[in-house]
DNA sequence: TTTCAACGATATATCGATTTACAATTCAAG
DNA sequence: CTTGAATTGTAAATCGATATATCGTTGAAA
């Protein structure tokens, strides 16, 4: 009866392995050894069916070929938000390693909404995914106890909590942010304005330890004060307006993700500063037109490249290896002190 | 034999329709029914299986649901860059419309590349998308004839040809040109520096168009100089480099596209001109950084939202009326007038 | 009382591939 | 010449759901 449809599926769109077989004039299964480049086929069968697979311009239907095997060829990578381009670079490199993979990425957003990322993690479960790679939007834990009761191979990138049970790439915040800090202290300002969003996010959280490590370390004392942005550019922009308006402007402002950077030189803009004259600006994630800027705004490069390769490559890893002790990643920034940051001559205020 | 299957199952990980229906003493094809709202099943029969669901944590396979009708409950997005924040905002809309009407979105990128883009269609085709959200790379044909070969629901976005033979939804670019075309001519500006990507994609055609019919509307004569600056940001940067080099500075530049902008910016850095005093300046497509430079950036801003929406409800449309003609939809653009663009006295030379 | 439509429920085929178990063939060893 | 192992090829089960044909009931019309 198979047969017969084959036979009439002829005249249809796309030939299955069934068309292809009839063709060949083999079994189905020796088609889908071919395909899979399983050896044991005789030579002559072997070159009947790719013959075949040409002429019918036949395609695998990479969903029903995963069916039995109960795990799809498919990567899901939940990212916070689409429209900030680091997160958009990553999507992009991720995508590359992973069509060189033989695996199709399936990306979505949590839009920094820790409800979104249960929903958007349920449908990933339900679409049977190979591996997860997840930019969290939240430091809670619930979502991952899901990809955990499921054993999905999980790696978490950038905002990495160090007691989190599965896999972590990310960069080494603190290190980055202490370099920057000493860079403020170097030309002279003993006071900063450090812009975070959420402390608990783990991103976050070193970023601030980095800061007040270096701080700390540094011989004239250092007044360093956290102001809590939010995650969104409206959050931010109104609190940076908030701590404007109250008492003296800071000298120097670090602004830790890149929304704060936005909302301190829109404060800068409305009360016609000028950088860094009356104002020293440094930020986090490089973009483009930070350096049209004049001056160009110094800010910490976090290595996307990289981040995406290795979060690639410990997937791989996981999917092979389930049992494996999860183990974390750091990898280093490079900071690009540009001319947004003045040597103060006193000591700041 | 299904039956120790399933009862074989009971303690893997995801409950399956045949662990459902043993729970609740039906059949699986019952199950299925009550999942899908089908009317005809009892109501104790119903409730049973609703339980049964709730019990087990059942949650169905959306890619097994569809295998059968052929076409999965997928829709695929071809964007040519993450990196772009306007592209960013398109997919995130895109996406939770998607959510919304029962789909997942799977978006990939072209790189800007039509190799790439073929690449990419294919895939998607082989997945057996319901649907196609396309922004070409490229003005070629090519990659649009599979999609109508395999008779591929397919809508166009930003980037629409006229003569294509599918739904397209992009902006008005060439009145919004013209507005800002006219915004120059009105303060005293007679000659523009037009920088535009590759002139054969149907966006920079209409925009360039825009610009031509606007200079030929006004009563004094206005030279207009088209830059071609490739689509990548290197490239038009050494594109707008070669051209400063070279002859008088523009006084005036309208960047049609977002690197061009980019570039222009950098120049005007590198040159250490005054913006609006030396040159001014307008870009297309709105970014948040826009209005911290001081001045800000004046720029065309498309509506992103309503762009997502009309080309989502297009995509419906078209996949239940596969034969109705393809229609073209417009939306206008808003324009906003910053501070870039400054009056001069004499007539610009 | 018989017949038939409507209805609820189920068995079975199906989507397009992979996998498993087994059959058929060949060939070397005993 | 027989037996056993190795090699190749195929039929049938399978993944998790949906669609279809069918079957048994029930109630109303003939």
């Amino acid at each position: 009866m198979r047969n017969t449809m084959a036979t009439r599926r002829r005249d249809m769109a796309r030939p299955t392995i069934y068309d292809v077989a009839h063709r060949a004039s083999v079994s189905p299964a020796t088609v889908s050894k071919v395909l899979r480049g399983v050896e044991t086929v005789g030579a002559d069968n072997a070159s009947r069916v790719n013959k075949a697979v040409r002429e019918l311009g036949y395609r695998r239907d990479p969903l029903a070929a995963n069916l039995r095997r109960n795990r799809r060829a498919l990567i899901g990578l939940i990212v916070p938000d689409f429209r900030n381009p680091f997160f958009g670079a990553l999507v992009a490199e991720i995508e590359k390693l992973a069509e060189a993979g033989g695996y199709r990425l399936v990306a979505v957003s949590s839009s920094e909404a820790e409800t979104m990322e249960h929903r958007q993690i349920e449908a990933l479960l339900d679409w049977r995914v190979a591996g997860v790679i997840l930019i969290p939007s939240s430091a809670g834990l619930a979502s991952v106890r899901r990809l955990k009761a499921e054993a999905m191979p999980t790696i978490i990138v950038d905002r990495v909590a160090a007691n989190s049970p599965f896999d972590g790439v990310g960069v080494d915040n603190a290190e980055a942010s202490a370099k920057m800090v000493r860079h403020f202290y170097d030309h002279g300002h003993r006071h900063l304005l450090v812009a975070a969003s959420a402390p608990d996010l783990p991103n976050m959280a070193e970023r601030i330890e980095g800061v007040r490590a270096a701080a700390r370390a540094v011989s004239e004392p250092m007044r360093i004060e956290i102001l809590a942005c939010g995650s969104s550019l409206d959050s931010a922009t109104s609190a940076m307006a908030r701590r404007f308006e109250r008492g003296t402007p800071p000298k120097a402002v670090f602004a830790l993700f890149i929304q704060a950077t936005l909302a301190v030189l829109r404060e800068v803009a409305k009360l016609n500063l000028r950088i860094p004259e009356d104002i020293s600006v440094a930020g986090f994630d490089d973009f483009e037109w930070m350096q049209v800027m004049h001056p160009p705004v110094a800010t910490v490069i976090q290595p996307v490249e990289e981040l995406a390769a290795r979060a690639w490559e410990r997937l791989l890893h996981r999917i092979e290896h389930p049992d494996r002790a999860p183990a974390k990643l750091r990898i280093p920034c490079s900071v690009d002190f540009r001319g947004s940051i003045a040597a103060v001559s006193g000591i700041g205020r």
